[in-house]
DNA sequence: TCAAAGTGTGAACCATGATTCACTTTATTT
DNA sequence: AAATAAAGTGAATCATGGTTCACACTTTGA
C-alpha cells in the first residue's frame, strides 16, 4: 500500500469537522434548529450536501454533537459557579439569576435549547441536558441541606423543580425573539423574581426578599 | 335551487367530527402526537383519508382542535378545584397534588400535551396551554397575597413558575411510560414533594411540612 | 323523479429534506 | 510519475406523510 493517513490529515479532518459544528451552531443562533438543514449547514461551512456525511453519519448525529456542545457550555456555566467558594445559599442565588441573564444574552440559542420543538431522538439529548443542569443543583441543594441553608428535602425532585421554575417563565419571552420580536424586556427583574422564588422553594431560612437578593447577587462587582 | 344544508345534516356532520376528535385522542393516548397522521386518524374514525378534509382544512388544525379540547379538559379541572370554597393555601395544594396525581393516570396523553416535541404550529398552542393553567394559578396566588397566605410578589411570575415546577419533575417518569417502560413509580410521594415546593415557593407563611400537606389534601375524603 | 349541492373515496400528487452514488480531485508513499 | 486511498461533489434518489382531485354516491326540496 501506498497511501497512509498521516497525522495531518486526521487534523484536518478534525479542523473540518469542527467547522462543521461551528457553522451549525451559527445557524442554530440564527434561526434555531429548525433551520439546521444539511444542506444549509453544508453552505454555511463551504462544503457541498454529500461531504457532510463524511464526518457525521447522520444528521441525527451531527445534532446530537452539537446539541451537546452547547447544552455542555450552559452546564459548564453554572458548574463554575456552584464550585466557587459561595455560601450554598449565595451559590444558589448566582447559579439562578445567571441561568436567566445568560438566556437572554443568546435568546434564539436558549429557545432552541430549551424549547424548541425538535426530533424525538434529540429530545432524549435534551432530557439528559436537563439532567445534567438539575445535577449540579442538586450538589448545592445536598450542601445547603447540611448546612441548614435550605429545609430537609429530596434533592432530586428539588433540582429538577428549579430546572422548571428557570425555565417556564422563559419561554414566551424566549419564544417572542425567536419568532423575530425584538421588543425589548425586563429580565434583570424577572431574574431576580424567579431567584427568589427559587430559594423560597428550597426553604431558605430566612425568607427571600428582593433587595436582600439583588446584594447578594452584585455584591462582588 | 332544491338543496338545502338542514339541521340534520348539520348534526350527521358535527357528529362526524366529534367522532374524528375521538379517533385522535385515542391515538394520542395511546401513541402521542408522534403517531397521529391523517391516514391513521381517517381509519381509526372509519373514514377514508380525504373526508378528513370536508371535516377539517388541514392537519394543523385538526391537531389544534385535539389539543385544545385535550388541554381545556385538564385545565377546567384546575378550575374547578381553584372554585371551590378554599383558602388559598389549600386551593393551591390541592391543584399541584391533583395535577400531579391526573398526570400519572394518563401518562401518555400527559407526554403528549406537556413535552411532546410538536409541529411549531402547535407549540404555540402549547404556550396558549401553559398559560391558561398559569392564569388558573395566578388567581390564587393573587387572592393568597391578599389574605396574606403567601407572600408580595409578581403573581403572573410565580405562576409560571409554579407551572414549570409541576411539569419538569414529570418529565422523566413520563417520557419512560411514553417510551413503553412500564415500571411503576411513586406518584404520590413525587405530588407531595412538589407541592410543597411549589408552597414555599411562594412563601406560604408557616412553611409547609410534609405531614400538613398530606393532611390538607386529603382532608375530605 | 330530477337537478343541485354535499359527502365519501383512495390513489395520485407534491413538498421537504435526508441520504446515496458515480465520479473527480487531492494527498501520500514508493 | 504511478498507484492507492481518502475527501469532495452535487444531482439523482428515496421516504414520509400531507393534500388534491375526479368520480361515485347520498341528501334535499320542488
Amino acid at each position: 500500500m501506498v497511501y497512509r493517513v498521516t497525522e495531518k490529515a486526521l487534523a484536518r479532518k478534525a479542523d473540518n469537522k469542527a467547522k462543521i459544528l461551528t457553522a451549525a451552531r451559527t445557524i442554530v443562533a440564527q434561526s434555531g434548529f429548525s433551520g439546521l438543514t444539511i444542506a444549509a449547514t453544508a453552505k454555511q461551512a463551504g462544503l457541498a450536501t454529500g461531504s457532510m456525511y463524511r464526518y457525521f453519519p447522520n444528521k441525527v448525529e451531527l445534532c446530537t454533537a452539537l446539541f451537546r456542545q452547547l447544552s455542555g457550555r450552559e452546564v459548564g456555566e453554572m458548574h463554575t459557579i456552584a464550585q466557587m467558594d459561595l455560601t450554598p445559599l449565595e451559590a444558589m442565588a448566582r447559579c439562578c439569576f445567571n441561568f436567566i441573564q445568560r438566556a437572554f444574552r443568546a435568546p434564539t440559542q436558549s429557545y432552541a435549547l430549551i424549547a424548541e420543538p425538535l426530533d424525538p431522538a434529540l429530545e432524549m439529548e435534551r432530557l439528559v441536558y436537563r439532567r445534567s443542569y438539575a445535577e449540579v443543583y442538586r450538589h448545592v441543594i445536598e450542601r445547603g441541606i447540611s448546612s441548614g441553608d435550605f429545609s430537609p428535602q429530596d434533592s432530586k425532585t428539588a433540582s429538577l423543580a428549579i430546572v422548571g421554575m428557570l425555565a417556564e417563565p422563559l419561554l414566551e419571552p424566549l419564544h417572542r425573539f425567536y419568532s423575530g420580536d425584538k421588543t425589548p424586556y425586563d429580565s434583570h427583574q424577572l431574574a431576580l423574581d424567579i431567584s427568589r422564588l427559587c430559594l423560597n422553594a428550597l426553604g431558605a431560612h430566612q425568607q427571600a426578599k428582593q433587595a436582600d437578593l439583588d446584594f447578594l447577587i452584585h455584591e462582588s462587582h
